[in-house]
DNA sequence: AACTATTTATAAGA
DNA sequence: TTCTTATAAATAGTT
C-alpha cells in the first residue's frame, strides 16, 4: 500500500523487507488485538522469523498457551471438518475474485462506452486519466495476481490434503 | 473504521458483531498471508470462537503446527528473554502515545492561535469545522483510550508476570 | 525515525 | 443478507 502499489511478493533487498516486516508485524498484532475486544475473542498470532531465535508472540506466552491449549483439545474429526471449510473459503475466495473481474469489466465497458459517447471525447485531460485508471496493464496485474494467489492457495490445499 | 470511528470496546449488538468478526477475521487472514509473502517468514493467526467448537487457523493446521513446533522448543530462557521484549514494547508503546498526545496538544494550541489571529474568526463555517476536529471530546476520548489500552496491557503483563 | 501520498480495510448505509 | 460508499487506518516510498 501506500506510495505505490507493492507487488506481493518476496521483498529481496534485505534493508527493505526488515522494515516492511516491522512495520506490518507492529500492523498486525495491533488487528488481533482489536479483533479480540470488538468481539470478545480469543486470538493470538504467531510470528516466526528465522533470524530471531524466538517466535514473536501476541498478546503474550501465556495468551498463546490459552488459545493453543484448545486447538490442541479438538478432536482429528473436528480438525478434518476445518480442512473442508477451509476448501470452501478457498473456492469462495475464487468465486468472489472472479465476480469482481467481471464487475471491472463490465465497469470497463461502461467507461468506454461513456468515452464513445461523450461528445468531450476530444478532451485529452480527462482521456488520460480513465486510461491511467483502466488500462491493460492493470487488468494483467489484477488477473495475475488473483491467478497465483489461487495457484498457491491450491497447492497448499494439495500437500495439506497428503499429510498423513 | 469507516463511516464512524469505532469505538474500541466489546460490541454488544449480536448481529453487528458477528458482522465485524467475519469481516476482521477475513483482513487479519489476508495481513497474515501477506507478511509471510513479503517477508518469507512463517505466521499463524488462531482465532478462537466460542460458537464455533474449531478453532479458526490460517494458512492451515499443517501451517500451524509447523509454527507450533518452533514454538514449542524454544527454551525456557528465549521465552523469558521474549517477555521482556515484550515489557519493552509497552514501554515504547506509552512512550509513542505520550509523544503523540503532546503533539496533538501542540497542533491544537498552533490552531487556536491562528484562529485568533485569524481575521476571518466570524466566518462560521470555518470555525465549526475547526472544532469538530479538535472538540474536547475528541480529545477526552483519545486519552481515555490509550489509558485504557495501557491499563489492559500492564495487567495483562502482571498476571503474566505472575504466572509460574 | 518521522512524514505523506496512496492503498487498503471497514462501519454504516442502501 | 450482500453490495456500496464514505471514512478511518495501514503503510510504501521519501526525507
Amino acid at each position: 500500500m501506500a506510495r505505490k502499489k507493492l507487488k506481493l511478493a518476496y521483498i529481496t533487498c534485505n534493508s527493505k523487507r526488515r522494515e516492511t516486516f516491522r512495520k506490518r508485524k507492529s500492523g498486525l498484532m495491533k488487528k488481533v488485538n482489536e479483533l479480540s475486544t470488538l468481539c470478545g475473542i480469543e486470538a493470538c498470532a504467531i510470528i516466526y522469523d528465522q533470524n530471531n531465535p524466538q517466535a514473536e508472540v501476541w498478546p503474550s506466552d501465556s495468551g498463546v498457551k490459552s488459545v493453543l491449549s484448545r486447538f490442541g483439545s479438538l478432536s482429528e474429526l473436528e480438525r478434518n471438518k476445518k480442512k473442508v471449510d477451509q476448501e470452501v473459503f478457498l473456492r469462495e475466495s475464487i468465486e468472489k475474485a472472479c465476480d469482481q473481474l467481471n464487475k471491472k469489466k463490465e465497469e470497463n465497458k461502461k467507461k468506454e462506452m461513456a468515452n464513445i459517447i461523450d461528445p468531450y471525447i476530444h478532451n485529452g485531460e480527462f482521456n488520460s486519466n480513465l486510461m491511467s485508471k483502466y488500462d491493460f496493464n492493470d487488468w494483467s496485474s489484477f488477473i495475475d495476481e488473483n491467478l497465483k494467489e489461487i495457484d498457491r492457495k491450491m497447492k497448499g490445499m494439495q500437500i495439506e490434503a497428503q499429510d498423513p
